[in-house]
DNA sequence: GCTAATCATTGATGCAACACGAACCATCTA
DNA sequence: TAGATGGTTCGTGTTGCATCAATGATTAGC
């Protein structure tokens, strides 16, 4: 090979800093939910359904990459509250495709507008420019994976 | 004010992309893991021990935002392997000063060399320079937060 | 049309990560 | 000397899962 310096850096690795900030902003965001009647994965999942509204189940539980029995308790959470509504799939009628509400969308929209105050907490060291820059590192790095296997689901 | 046209961005709460983004790196990282003996919390606090070290139980258990008790079992833990130790405070004897150990780096590294490939899986869709720009940002988010509390643990 | 295989669902069981409280010892502080 | 504080231990409870087994509805292979 060449003769290049190579650098040789720590190596960094992210995945403890990670955990540790969503454990920080989990921990203060569950007392927030908790008056919405919401939990952390009950907002995940509804985040996720929001992009990708019209979801099979299954999609649903390799996206979020939870079992599919779990899926169906968090499911009938959300849907106890019509947050979400499952249809039959017209394709396969053993499949269920589930879509966010309107009253779906607002309540994630006022969970989302309580966190405010929770992410200003945790992430007080960045600035505007670096948390947007965070969101959309975030954001690219779990659309790149999992994403495929949701639209394939629904492309089939 | 001004007439400048307001962005009025979609807020882009990052709470949900994290903790989702986390639990992917957990779920993969946990079986890495586990035949070094180290489960994920057990990384973490090596991690923040590494930047940290010499730092108080109680000043650990700020940063990592968990309950006393459990910080004591966690480090029995990793006492027990010796990856860390445990010195009287000379100032305050009751305090106990939490160090890491050559043998705790020397697992740390491994561990980290270890998750290369998981991480390299969960960040698949970004390139080397955004992973670098992730793991600044997140640690710039976790430094500026508690690390006061620990260092002015130690100072004072 | 009979027989798998598949999707969603329910229920049971179990484990691990905590939080929380009570009681204890050693130590520091007033 | 009395009281607060740091660490430790133990017990108890809760929660977020995984996992296994069984069922009903549906589709697909032959």
């Amino acid at each position: 090979m060449t003769s290049l310096p190579v650098v040789n850096q720590p190596v960094h690795r992210s995945g403890a800093l990670l955990d540790q900030l969503a454990r920080r902003v989990r921990l203060r965001g569950e007392s927030v939910l908790a008056p919405l009647g919401l939990r952390p994965r009950h907002l995940i999942a509804l985040t996720v359904l929001r992009d990708r509204s019209g979801c099979t189940q299954q999609a649903l539980a390799a996206t979020l990459e939870m079992d599919g029995t779990n899926i169906v308790g968090l499911l009938n959470d959300l849907e106890a509250e019509s947050l979400i509504a499952r249809r039959r799939s017209p394709e396969d009628r053993r499949r269920h495709v589930v879509e966010l509400t309107d009253a779906g969308v607002k309540r994630l929209a006022k969970a989302e507008f309580a966190l405010a105050a929770v992410e200003d907490e945790v992430f007080a060291a960045l600035n505007e420019a670096q948390r947007e820059t965070l969101y959309s590192l975030l954001q690219q790095a779990l659309g790149g994976g999992e994403d495929i296997a949701c639209v394939a689901a629904i492309n089939e």
